[in-house]
DNA sequence: ATAAAAATCGACCAACGCGTCAGTTTAGTC
DNA sequence: GACTAAACTGACGCGTTGGTCGATTTTTAT
């Protein structure tokens, strides 16, 4: 059992110093654009030196690979718990908005990168992102088509709503700004109203 | 009178190359990132040596800026020509919508790196974007506030409408592809139906 | 034909940033 | 205290790229 505790001790502070590289990457990746920031700028940051980041990851694309996934299985769980639930379209479709607004604006600069800067992966990662947004798109489609069918909403094509709905969450993490104006659950809130008084039949 | 012919030949190719030059740029920026994109290859996407390229601009900075300049020149003329009609706000807003819709998707490449590459300019330039970007912002806040005041929409504030308008024109780069699916002036319709309905009093 | 201006070429440089690597320090283990 | 895995250091190699510059070709005016 002795051994264990030099495993666990590696385990916790890999993990631990990953999210604080990854943290950091993100802030600045999200401000100055990928290419703009170099390996010596996110370890410079944390005090570290360039080599602790090469020692934690492979490389830059890692890093901003960890970023795309992690997003991604936040906002997938999310929007995950919401389809699944037995409730009629609109108030699923009102669910969805808000809480796609509220994660859009819980991190900001995560969907910056997130929407911005997809051509930095490689070939093969954004084939993967561009599957995974589709997916995501995808259940505002249906989400938005079930109402119609149901007579809730007007007869709009779906994808416009989705492609709608998506963009104007997506934009707020440009403007928005925590503790500054209006809070997050406000601002969700109207988008959701908006929408949802803008399609009803 | 004879100098003139050779200023003005020297004129005609310079304006004419240089156009080349920024839409070539254009393209490749939007597609892969500025910084991904050398001056070699917009350049040899034109059949040109990176000479040419710098015979024409100082250097790298002034094509972007150009780019900003041209953009903002573009969309600023068609905004100032609504807002000095003299119609309801309903209308207006409706116009000033419609138009920012059409506007993104004519020049889907010019959009995405005004909104995404803002960064990429230097500190004055950047200043100087944003303090058009709040103009632009304005103008639809003010005709959303004018709404209000008459009792055509309702009481949501305008800095709310602003950010979700123009976030859901923007986004459209990302999606709309020309002669694919349904046209520009289909989508415009569409959202512009579909915010109006969602805020009418 | 010739001179002057405009346009283009191609070699070059210096800076920069990614990623490597051989070695050193730190901290649990026996 | 010796041993070993983990964490970290600092210097360096190497490719890329923005930008320069003198030389050369092409065009226009006289």
């Amino acid at each position: 059992m002795t051994t264990n505790l030099r495993e666990e001790l590696k385990a916790k502070k890999q993990a631990y110093v990953q999210d604080e590289i990854i943290s950091a990457a993100a802030r600045l990746f999200a401000e100055r654009g990928i290419r703009a920031v170099t390996i010596d700028d996110i370890a410079s940051s944390l005090g570290y030196t360039k080599s602790v980041v090469y020692y934690y990851f492979k490389n830059k694309n890692q890093v901003l690979w960890e970023i795309f996934n992690r997003i991604h299985e936040t906002w997938m769980a999310d929007m995950q718990a919401i389809v699944e639930r037995d409730i009629p379209p609109d108030e699923k479709l009102a669910a969805l908005i808000r809480q796609h607004a509220l994660n859009v604006m819980d991190r900001t600069e995560w969907t910056a990168i997130f929407f911005r800067d997809q051509s930095e992966l490689t070939e093969s990662q954004q084939a993967t992102v561009s599957e995974r947004k589709r997916t995501f798109d995808r259940n505002f489609r249906d989400t938005y088509a079930a109402g119609v069918e149901a007579g809730l909403f007007k007869d709009i094509p779906p994808v416009i709503m989705a492609i709608g709905i998506v963009g104007m969450c997506n934009q707020t993490h440009v403007w928005f700004k925590k503790d500054k104006g209006l809070s997050a659950a406000e601002i969700a809130d109207h988008f959701t109203a908006i929408i949802l008084d803008g399609c009803r039949a």
